[in-house]
DNA sequence: ATCATTGTATTAATTGGATAATACAGATAC
DNA sequence: GTATCTGTATTATCCAATTAATACAATGAT
């Protein structure tokens, strides 16, 4: 599965947001070892040093921390992974209403947009 | 007013977006002519080649035309311009709701998460 | 000890975007 | 007419960010 990158953003971002989702929804989970920069790197097919540089990112928010040697792993505070969560929704959020209203859509109307939109395929993929 | 330009995406997409935006929302009126390549890229502070760039990509849309030695315009066409301000509602809400169920945040969560947002503050900026 | 595997550091090359400096071609004002 | 305003085109240059290629250092396995 070729990750699906883009070329109009740069490719560690995106790759930053990939594992940072996949981490925060569960795919890894806490205290695993993340594969190593390289499988990572051949796995997304991007240069070694470019997942490199998303991983060592990665750790300034404390999602992630490696061992030099050993390897990388998956921070095991549940608390702060779902502080990041929240944290990460709410800015979706924020910003999402921000373009809306920059549209002059009111913050009603855009409610009554979201609903028309979910309306039809109701799903519920969570815990 | 210095436009509010950040370093982290291209000047021009900027530039398009907020003129995109300022169109859409009625700033400027259907008809309106709108300032020129040079004075619009001495009031956003950037340089005037950019700034034509930004309303050259913008053509591509049909919001606005030239007239080569007159000036541009804002295009008269006013079901394309609501149709252009509901497609963008409706891009942006669409990869609002991706982002958030690549967060693993359900359809129904997401909603509760806006309805919590918007509760406090009530407004209604539109006709 | 040897080898493979880990993260990391360093340096080079590439690229896209922004700017700059000009020039051209119509149209309008006077 | 002339001057001035439009949008547009062209070319060069600069710079920062991204990516690439490679080497290094520490650990663990055998």
């Amino acid at each position: 599965m070729p990750w699906n990158l883009d070329d109009s953003h740069p490719i560690y971002l995106q790759l930053m947001e990939r594992i940072q989702h996949d981490i925060i929804s569960g795919v890894y989970q806490p205290g695993d070892k993340l594969p190593s920069v390289r499988d990572l790197a051949l796995e997304a097919a991007v240069n070694p040093n470019t997942m490199q540089k998303a991983l060592s990112e990665l750790e300034r928010s404390g999602l992630v921390y490696s061992h030099r040697t050993s390897g990388r792993f998956i921070t095991d505070d549940s608390t702060l992974l779902k502080k990041i969560k929240t944290d990460l929704a709410q800015e979706y959020i924020g910003s999402f209403l921000e373009q809306m209203s920059r549209l002059g859509i009111s913050r009603s109307e855009t409610l009554e947009m979201i609903i028309q939109t979910i309306g039809g395929g109701d799903d519920d993929t969570n815990s």
